[in-house]
DNA sequence: GCGTGAACCGGACGTCATGTCCACATAGTG
DNA sequence: CACTATGTGGACATGACGTCCGGTTCACGC
């Protein structure tokens, strides 16, 4: 399957449980956040509409506002446990992901699991870019801190400014069209991006 | 006034003029475009409508329709003149923007430009962008194939891959977030992007 | 000047997505 | 088993889209 946080209520992740998630709002959350995977995949995310997901998922309108405002929302949700997990090895994973190594090394590694990411997500993650919501995000915020805090940690100038730079070449929209237009397989887009950490960091 | 090829009829450019454009059609164009250029400095690039240029500039939806099937296209127009001033410099232009200089001047002048088109028309370049159209217009193209140039001059290696990412962080909404949210002025940026011009070709 | 044809114009129209609202259904509780 | 809050479906009003058509206005040739 193509994975996700389906079976996971919000309210549970929020941490304020009211009572308790209903059975059939399970089963249409559920059916919710698999057909909208499905749609992001299968068309150019950016055209996907409330619409259609209420259409593909067999559920009123009232059900998929309820949850989530817009195409956006919905994407984040199928995006944020993978999200969370990167986040994650980044604070408190091994190195040379997590603390330990030094900052060419992190970077590096940080660049490669970005492709990862957006190899396999990157259907969602355009879905949420477009629309040019891309650092409004919580997601781009951690990147952000990251970055600029192992550039600092190499000693480069202006750390704060260049952090945005170097984050600049991980936007889904540009991977999507090294991957489709230039014909670069994962690997060498990754391979470049380490070739620029090490001149970032240099 | 804000400036815009607002003065030149679109058959005279294209070169094949089936008759001449008619006064009542010229007026209207510049009324269109100068509206436009208005909305797209006033609000959110991304909220601009067809609907909202026709009430602004006093004209029929088809009036509008005849010449621009989009927003997009409206702020491509408006921008016109001024990236095909800039390409004409890199081509032929006085070094260090045109040829004769080494490619680290180059492609540091070549930033400084893009940062000044960033500030002069940044609203227009964001609506142009949105919808994620960046990669699909000419002037990328165009951009694409110089920085490529430079950086294949320097000897860097794979520099088909590099120019992507060297032109990542010209980006008309990340150039916002800098200039707003970071609170940078249009020098620091020009200075960072020096910075890692010297990078990417030493 | 002045007829004439083509280019151009305004606004109406059908379509589609949006976000809200309300009457009804149903799962979980006592 | 009845009761209530939560969840649900679909109708509705709104606004943007893109097209179409009847009427207007300009440029050209005389």
């Amino acid at each position: 399957m193509t994975g996700g946080a389906v079976d996971q209520p919000p309210a549970f992740r929020a941490g304020l449980v009211p009572r308790r998630e209903r059975a059939d709002a399970a089963r249409n959350r559920m059916q919710v956040l698999a057909a909208a995977d499905r749609l992001f995949r299968e068309r150019d995310p950016g055209t996907v509409t409330m619409e259609d997901v209420c259409r593909a998922a067999g559920v009123g309108r009232a059900t998929l506002y309820r949850r989530y405002p817009d195409v956006q929302s919905i994407a984040l949700a199928l995006l944020d446990r993978h999200e969370r997990d990167l986040q994650e090895s980044l604070l408190r994973g091994e190195p040379p992901l997590g603390p330990g190594a030094p900052p060419v090394a992190r970077l590096t590694a940080f660049y490669r699991a970005m492709v990862d990411l957006l190899e396999r997500f990157g259907h969602l993650l355009r879905s949420v870019e477009s629309g040019s919501a891309r650092y409004g995000t919580g997601a781009y915020g951690f990147w952000f801190a990251h970055v600029r805090a192992l550039l600092a940690e190499a000693g480069v100038a202006h750390p704060e400014q260049l952090a945005d730079i170097a984050l600049a070449p991980l936007s889904a929209e540009l991977y999507h069209r090294q991957r489709t237009q230039l014909g670069l397989v994962p690997k060498e887009v990754a391979d470049r991006l380490a070739w620029l950490a090490e001149r970032l960091t240099g």
